[in-house]
DNA sequence: TTGCGGATACGAACAAAATCGTATATTAGC
DNA sequence: GCTAATATACGATTTTGTTCGTATCCGCAA
């Protein structure tokens, strides 16, 4: 039975989903030797995350070969939306507009960004 | 030793502190009570979680009467920003303004608060 | 075929957070 | 003064997440 309900990745799993994100897949050694950057804790670590996660259906797996290849099973858009949505209801008392505002006050983007911005919601409103 | 460093609350202590923001200040009833209404766990989990609040410095509390008043030390604020800044990063690479354009496009905002949004922009981009 | 390098499986230790049970204190009403 | 109601204190348990050690498997080179 593929387990698909809708888990909230844990601060170390969305670690490993942003790898897999950025790489589209990737065997254990290579999101290990990655993670071993930012972290440092052993390989069988990281493998059993990878397992657990694979076991929460955060992830998918190839296990044709020998060495397993993993595959993010939650989209980076899905996941972000996820925690937005969270963080919206408890922080901001359900405005995302309030949240807006916050990220925009808080983090100076540059001009360019901010016209991006506008043109974004100047299509919005239509 | 008043301990204040600068400690990220849990999910728990999260939901504590949007009360204690909400009225300003309340008592480990009137806080159990409010939590009541969306969590089912007892009196004195909620009384052990301001307690251990305190002394990470995430509240202060009025003791000279039996029962004990409770404000919130860190602001709504400050703490939004914590939060923003490491979502910003963990999951938005670092650009705030990936997770604004996300934050729109997600929850559809009223006409109204993107026409704000748009005249905030404008104010920030002299 | 033997042994070694590199892989997975998985139980168990450890750590952090949440929950609860129970002891104890304080006060108001009788 | 005694008792009931209502507080706090705090250790212990449970739950969840992280980390690791060890068993085992597989393929290949000597």
């Amino acid at each position: 039975m593929t387990n698909s309900k809708n888990l909230k990745p844990t601060e170390s799993e969305l670690e490993i989903l942003k790898i897999l994100w950025a790489r589209e897949n990737a065997t254990v050694r290579e999101v290990h030797e990655e993670l071993s950057k930012t972290k440092d804790s052993g390989y069988t670590t990281t493998l059993k995350l990878l397992q657990i996660m694979f076991e929460k259906g955060l992830v998918t797996r190839n296990d044709s070969n020998k060495t397993h290849i993993y595959t993010p099973a939650v989209s980076r858009q899905r996941t972000q939306k996820q925690f937005l949505d969270k963080m919206i209801n408890t922080l901001f008392s359900g405005s995302s507009t309030q949240l807006v505002l916050q990220a925009l006050g808080n983090q100076k983007a540059s001009k360019d960004e901010l016209e991006e911005i506008q043109k974004y919601l100047d299509n919005l409103k239509k």
